[in-house]
RNA sequence: GCGGCCAUCGUUCAAUGGUAGGACAGUGGAUUGUGGUUCCACGAACGAGGGUUCGAUUCCCUCUGGCCGCCCCA
């Protein structure tokens, strides 16, 4: 209203097409918003267009790796019996305690939103009975995971993780390939990773480390933060995560836990360090890094980005290790396991951070434009017939300004233009008109897409390359021939009108 | 779950106890069928609810959501 009021000119409330939809009658057009706007549930996420480039990458990257390391898709579903994750990852744990989306259905079963990816694999691995199958057993997931935390950046409550994991086998060239696994999938979407790595041994060593450390950390209770004396009685591995000053300097003369590991143990994880060497895999010992999950036994690692490795505040982009005492405690046979997963969110928040540059998806190669009913109808048939050929094409067929058309080819970034109106279908001919260059040509209709085919296969020009120096020659003259061979009527843009070539009659 | 900071057009950033302005993006123009630059115009916001007040986008409370730290984690 104020605008109508000090701008009569401009505003007429009364007809917008588009706005009073339904009710006619009526006397105030309200212009407002009558409904508040829905908002989003914490935690979630929209993934618009402008993000999934980074998305097919990363996934691509995954299904990449997944293929040439010879793991086998499988998807489980989002949802599982609550006491799966309660069994498998650990009553103890705090996902278990106070982050799962639980509830109880119409039928009264109590049903959990998965909160990881693991135990729901090796659930499907134990009711496949999948150790009948030659071992062992390499399985790529993909999918949503629910957490009820508070929501920061890089985490949410619904979010996305992948994981690679090996059952059937104990041997300890997996879980160092694995790490590889893990490394390369970093590298291969451009971003430098550094592995931690340590072994928490098998049961019996972690208990007599448990019960040393709780022993020397009593002796140091005055100088603990009270957090950690918590820790002590619930989840006495944490103490070696605590930042507190105090901590920190109790921790130096922490007892180790490689000091505990019995031989097989220790000979476990040195065979995986020697592997990794032997890959060649960037990797740090952290006497410290414990997990959080119940089923971990023996090696247990980390990546985070390599200039992260030493800051304080850094979270794993992927995590895991092995846990050969999984399957058996979901009530399998007894089945070696080891795996990992990653945080896409995490993964892409770090691509964004590090401005890795990243290949847009659905890029348009050509436009369509046209003029007139005739040649709209024309166009549509080109453009199937572009797209059956496997050429990313654009179009805005509503449209009837070919100016409009032509930015809106030109914001796409197209290479080249189609351009079909009057003339042409008369002719039956159409115009293919180069974006970098402005130079049209004219081409038969029937051979137009040949033609774009044709075109788009040799190499696009350098983009608008800056000051380059002198650029190859080869290139040039490689081009310039073909486009004189045809004979096709290069016009040039603005200049030509006054001394048009004479071949147009 | 605990503590703190925050919430204005699609995005980003202003101003204000008397209903908000710019930039970018968007849409439409700058004579007939030609984009990138330029110029003009237009549309577009105070997260929700309550309170104080003559009057709240502005002050207070609650909710919702975001961010930071903690817990924990990918």
């Amino acid at each position: 209203m104020p605008k109508s009021a000090k701008n009569p000119a401009a505003a007429k409330p009364a007809e917008k097409p588009a706005k009073p939809a339904e009710k006619p009658g009526e006397e105030a057009p309200k212009p407002k918003r009558t409904a508040p706007a829905p908002n989003l549930l914490r935690g979630m996420k929209d993934i618009l267009p402008g993000d999934q480039k980074y998305w097919a990458l990363v996934r691509n990257a995954a299904d990449h790796l997944a293929a040439t390391f010879g793991f086998d898709r499988v998807d489980t579903p989002i949802l599982e019996e609550t006491a799966l994750f309660v069994r498998g990852v650990g009553k103890q744990t705090d996902i278990v305690e106070k982050e799962m989306f639980s509830f109880v259905d119409q039928g009264g079963e109590s049903m959990t939103l998965r909160p990881e990816l693991t135990a729901p694999l090796a659930r499907a691995y134990i009711n496949h009975g999948m150790w009948n199958h030659p071992q062992p057993i390499k399985w790529y997931t993909w999918g949503q995971v629910f957490r009820h935390e508070r929501p920061q950046a890089g985490r949410y409550r619904q979010f996305t993780q992948a994981g690679l994991d090996v059952f059937g086998d104990r041997h300890p060239v997996i879980d160092a390939n694995l790490i590889f696994a893990a490394h390369t999938l970093f590298k291969d979407v451009g971003l430098d990773a550094i592995v931690l790595v340590n072994s928490i041994g098998d049961a019996a060593s972690r208990e007599q480390f448990k019960e040393q450390l709780v022993a020397y950390y009593r002796s140091k209770r005055s100088q603990i933060c009270e957090n950690c004396k918590k820790r002590l009685q619930r989840n006495p591995m944490r103490v070696l995560d605590c930042k507190e000053e105090g901590c920190v300097a109790v921790k130096a003369e922490a007892p180790q836990i490689v000091d505990f590991l019995n031989e097989e143990s220790k000979n476990h994880f040195i065979r995986v360090l020697e592997y990794l060497d032997e890959l060649e895999v960037p990797y740090q010992l952290q006497p410290h890094l414990v997990r959080g999950l119940d089923y971990y036994s023996h090696t247990v690692f980390e990546v985070v980005g390599s200039d992260d490795a030493e800051k304080h505040g850094q979270v794993a982009l992927a995590a895991g290790g092995r846990y050969d005492a999984l399957i058996e405690t979901l009530g399998g046979q007894p089945t070696a396991a080891c795996g990992f997963s990653w945080g896409i969110e995490r993964v892409i928040l770090r691509l964004k951070e590090k401005q890795v540059s990243v290949p847009d998806i659905n890029q348009p190669e050509v436009f369509v434009a046209q003029l007139g009913e005739p040649a709209r109808r024309k166009t549509l048939a080109l453009f199937n017939a572009l797209r059956k050929d496997g050429v990313q094409v654009a179009e805005s067929f509503s449209r009837d300004a070919l100016k409009q058309q032509l930015e809106i080819a030109n914001r796409l970034g197209v290479r080249y233009t189609v351009i079909l109106g009057q003339k042409e279908v008369l002719d039956g001919t159409a115009l293919i008109r180069d974006m970098d260059s402005g130079i049209q040509e004219i081409v038969d209709f029937k051979k137009c897409a040949a033609e774009l085919k044709r075109k788009l296969a040799m190499p696009a020009p350098p983009k608008a390359a800056p000051p380059a120096p002198p650029q190859e020659e080869e290139p040039l003259l490689a081009e310039e021939p073909l486009l004189k061979e045809e004979e096709p009527e290069a016009v040039e843009e603005e200049g030509k009108k006054g001394k048009k070539k004479k071949g147009d009659e």
